[in-house]
DNA sequence: TGACGCACTTGACATCCGTCAAGAGGACTT
DNA sequence: AAGTCCTCTTGACGGATGTCAAGTGCGTCA
């Protein structure tokens, strides 16, 4: 774990709340790991021995319904923090976790945290903080679900990877769009049909390449509640 | 707060995991009272200065979305808590609070509660369990909503109600159906066609008692991926 | 260079659900 | 007992999204 790493770590809400002398006793001897893409890290129902760092690549978290459908319930990249709560609830995933694209997580064993936080009892307050913002995302997933069309929640994605407020700008997506389908609740194809509904609105996509007109004016579609365009 | 009360905090996740003499400090001095339906207790946004447990009644958590439209994300009842989180979250609500049936609620101030986590850290551990519980049921609520159909959504939310796990029972839904159409992110008008559907797996509904002829039929149901019956 | 695989797009169609509207049935008031 | 309000139900309709299927374009590999 380079500098650089640490510096992603302190970025995290979990450990950047922590003094810094905590935070390196947590992650001391823990492991930092190469994870190729399509491993498997675990299943829901698992008993929850470890949490994780994301230092690179991105993680996706879904549950398998009976039948065998998934439901993607978030995807973690750089700087985010994944199953941390879950060590305190009766020691289940209640998750399966998958890497998405090769990546380079920091494995922390449950078991140590548990035994620090008895040493050194801030961090529980670390960790609420921590669980209360995925919480708020949750929370945030629930009500786009429920009163978005999917072109306006596929442009609330946009806008939210968009790393400026006015004006355009271009983005990379950062997965294959299968997933960006499934972590907005909708199908492959949609996801197409709802980008190509975009671009009145001034937005191209090329491969993975995405260029945003006016960022302001997908703001505006997004907060429209009459869901289709008029006049085009 | 009587012996009864007293009775229903501890059967939280939060008050139940502590010890005994560390709850009493908590919610020695707060405040129960009684809450006539219709009452906003907060709106998101505003600052988090308390959180609640619900002695009796139910309480609705939603989000209104910038058009007006609201998303419904929990609803509360006896033996449950909210907002608990949010104490640590910036010190905002993400979420809007409103009591849907008159209710007596102990309301305990955040700043008690912090307090007291810097005296006794156990408490911290309480409330993660708390938190990470809450997580587990947003994480659920967002598989249901991606991954059933109303019907089988109405169903789950029926076997859920349910006292027992085969055979039949009559059950009494718990507050109007309007409610639990946003509950269960659908429309009122939604919510009586699909219970409609229901009828040939033996569901009937007279006012607000429910019926259930076989709960093992209708947790068959929701597992099931092809979501028509057929032969009827 | 050509064949194959994979991700994505596009089209046609079916279905579910939301919307608008009307109507049924209680509960309460007068 | 009639009137009114409210909740819930039912019907008709349209739009949005899922499903199935075919087609395109790029990358990989031989």
């Amino acid at each position: 774990m380079d500098p650089h790493d640490w510096h992603i770590v302190r970025s995290t809400p979990l450990f950047g709340a922590m003094p810094q002398d905590v935070a390196l006793l947590l992650i001391g001897n823990q492991t930092v790991r190469i994870y190729e893409k399509g491993t498997a890290l675990f299943q829901q129902g698992d008993p929850a021995e470890s949490f994780f760092v994301v230092l690179d690549g991105w993680v996706k978290l879904f549950r398998l319904t009976p039948d065998g459908t998934e439901a993607v319930v978030g995807v973690f990249r750089r700087g985010e923090t994944f199953a941390e709560a879950a060590i305190f609830l009766g020691g289940r995933y209640p998750v399966s976790a998958e890497v998405v694209t090769t990546a380079r997580l920091l494995r922390i064993e449950g078991e140590v945290l548990r035994r620090r936080i008895r040493e050194q009892p801030d961090i529980a307050l670390s960790m609420l903080a921590s669980s209360s913002y995925h919480l708020k995302a949750l929370v945030e997933q629930i009500e786009q679900i429920k009163s978005l069309s999917a072109p306006q929640r596929i442009a609330d994605f946009l806008i939210r990877l968009c790393p400026v407020r006015e004006g355009g700008c271009t983005i990379g997506l950062p997965y294959e769009k299968a997933l960006i389908a499934g972590r907005l609740g909708m199908k492959p194809e949609s996801l197409s049909r709802a980008l190509a509904k975009l671009r009145p609105l001034g937005i191209s996509v090329d491969r993975e390449q995405v260029s945003i007109v006016d960022v302001d004016l997908l703001v505006r579609f997004v907060e429209t509640s009459d869901r289709g365009e008029e006049g085009f």
